[in-house]
RNA sequence: UGUCCGAUGGUGUAAUGGCAGCACAAGAGAUUUUGGUUCUCUUGGUCUAGGUUCGAAUCCUGGUCGGACAACCA
């Protein structure tokens, strides 16, 4: 059974997509006595991105919203492409989704299967072995619009065919040399059904077969019969493979088999990245990125590193609907989803990544006070955590303004801030570098009966900072990840160039931060919010003695937009 | 100059011949010891021209625009 998320359960009258109106409408007709079998078929040649996850959520959200199941299979067909390694992750980024499969299969467990297809199409004089070069084929498969010619070996015997199919198998012959073709119509409007090629020699390891095949059957001939041999009641697949509908129809009334319904939907596109596995490798072999995983990698993998929960992605392909248009979805959706499941979610810290030093003058030298902070106010059964407050302090630079526009309530010469869970600061003086002005100390007076819980502190300021204690902090590298690409449209590009001229140079920027003693707690994956600067996790980088975050995402940022305006 | 698919606010997605709704984004306000959260409100849409119908986003026809298809890839 494919594990059900009560999340996603659509209410009574919650709008259905055109995909389970089909199969509510099958389910009514008892087509396949009301059986409902899908399944994700991801080939093992590259890491999942958040394109898949729309399929997975789709295929085994079906499953389970009609008490269903939901298989797992490699669609390896080509030993070149394929490795284990994808294998692997495939699996563990499914899991991670929060879905378990009901049967795990390859497209290799069928080989022998399909060969017996290919031999049966020839016997039925539906095949044949075909001499042609690859440029030869080519030519002769004519354009869109105008019809191809038939190969000068359509006509081979069925006795030929089934000595050259078999000797194919042998290995008697070399890569490219001769190729297995159905026999349909080589002036037929759609170019997939001029004669398609159905196995190629290919004298490969396969990651699952060894070296037990040396002829692979083509995704073509593979997909659709794979899916029949499962009992898929239900195919669904992204639109570029609405084309290939009749071929496999084709397939599967000639071969006489199970006929799956294959349905299309629009794949997801996402806005300021990419999302075509070749690009993607592209990014990861030339180093624009630090591998597969890399947080601001639009794989689950590097979602999953970003701080990105199973929770959130499975919400966004929720509520991006399905439906046959091509979409192109802002990523701000993407982050609303995050957001909201974060906030519920992740404890708050304190932690100030840009410091300058903050001098209380008038507190006591030496004197720590362990104040209480809410570790998440959207949880209050979490609790309080002790943060250590003292003389020196650190707050962000962003925080200090000499001669601030109007709107600016965080701390200015002679105003008032509260320094959150602690005290009503005022600022009496500050210290310039004399060359370059930057901000180097600034010096406070506090009320020390404005501490939060006491009395005074109802006292109205209208700024509230973050900060941190000078000596009683962890310094720890925080990765500060924005979007990979400045354009919202990467591949929208000039004549020559290509989408790394979008590339965005400040996609990561490093910077050491101090963080109040709590933050020790948290292991790799683990997510927290800093407040007021953004939803950030532990990274599996860090080590005993160095602690190592990755920013998530920021909050949003209203006051961005006021200062932006002005 | 082919075949197939598609077209609803900025972005997505509903309405299945009967009041064009929802989410994100954007804007205004309230609340707030996170310029977060929460709450209230606002702006803005049926590609186009005909036809059928009492009534069309929906059905029909033409056009326009977008996408897919000519790998021994999937």
């Amino acid at each position: 059974m494919a594990e059900i998320n009560p999340e996603s359960l659509p209410e009574e009258k919650a709008p259905v997509n055109f995909i389970h109106q089909i199969i509510q409408e099958d389910i009514k007709n008892n087509k396949n006595n009301g059986r409902v079998h899908t399944r994700f078929p991801p080939e093992p040649n590259g890491y999942l991105h958040i394109g898949h996850a729309k399929s997975i959520c789709l295929n085994f959200g079906t499953a389970a919203k009609f008490g269903g199941k939901c298989n797992l299979r490699f669609d390896d067909t080509n030993p070149v492409k394929e490795d284990t390694e994808y294998v692997d992750s495939i699996m563990e980024d499914v899991r991670w989704l929060g879905f378990n499969w009901d049967g795990l299969y390859y497209a290799s467990d069928y080989f022998d299967t399909l060969y017996e297809y290919a031999k049966k199409l020839i016997i039925k004089k539906l095949a044949y072995v075909c001499d042609l070069s690859q440029e030869e084929m080519s030519l002769q498969r004519g354009t869109v619009t105008k019809p191809g010619t038939d190969s000068p070996y359509r006509n081979r015997t069925v006795e030929e065919n089934l000595d050259l199919f078999r000797r194919m198998r042998a290995g008697e012959f070399p890569e490219g040399a001769r190729v297995l073709r159905a026999k349909i119509d080589m002036a037929h409007a759609n170019m997939l059904m001029r004669d398609p090629i159905l196995y190629r020699i290919i004298h490969a390891e396969h990651h699952n077969t060894g070296d037990k095949w040396c002829i692979y059957p083509m995704y073509d001939f593979a997909h659709g019969q794979c899916d029949s041999i499962e009992g898929i009641t239900h195919s669904i697949c992204t639109l570029e493979f609405e084309v290939h509908r009749p071929l496999y129809d084709w397939f599967i009334e000639k071969l006489e088999i199970f006929a799956p319904q294959q349905i299309e939907f629009a794949r997801l596109n996402l806005s300021y990245t990419v999302m075509s596995k070749r690009k993607l490798l592209q990014l990861v072999n030339e180093g624009h990125v630090n591998g597969w995983d890399d947080p601001r990698m639009p794989t689950i993998s590097g979602l999953r590193r970003r701080g990105f929960t199973p929770e959130s992605i499975r919400r966004f392909a929720d509520v991006i609907g399905v439906a046959k248009r091509d979409q192109v979805i802002d990523v701000s959706l993407l982050e609303f989803c995050l957001r909201e499941d974060l906030n519920k979610k992740a404890d708050r810290l304190m932690a100030v990544l840009n410091p300058v030093k903050l001098i209380i003058d008038n507190y006591p030298e030496g004197q720590v006070e362990y104040l209480d902070a809410v570790i998440n106010p959207e949880d209050p059964e979490k609790g309080f955590r002790k943060v250590p407050f003292s003389k020196e302090l650190f707050i962000e630079k962003e925080d200090f303004m000499i001669d601030p526009p109007g709107k600016f309530f965080r701390l200015k010469p002679g105003g008032e801030v509260r320094l959150k869970y602690a005290y009503i600061i005022k600022c009496e003086s500050f210290l310039q570098d004399p060359v370059t002005g930057e901000v180097t100390e600034i010096h406070c007076t506090y009320e020390p009966d404005t501490r939060s819980g006491m009395p005074n502190s109802n006292k109205k300021v209208k700024g509230t900072l973050h900060w941190a204690a000078v000596s009683n902090s962890v310094k720890s590298e925080v990765r500060l990840y924005d979007r990979l690409f400045v354009k919202e449209t990467p591949e929208d590009v000039e004549e020559g160039q290509d989408f790394k001229v979008n590339l965005n140079p400040d996609s990561l920027k490093v910077v050491t931060a101090y963080c109040e003693p709590a933050i020790s707690q948290y292991k790799p994956g683990d997510k927290v919010q800093f407040e007021r600067m953004g939803y950030f996790c532990v990274d599996q980088d860090s080590t005993e003695t160095n602690l190592v975050i990755n920013r998530t995402t920021t909050l949003k940022d209203n006051w961005a937009k006021i200062a932006g305006k002005e």
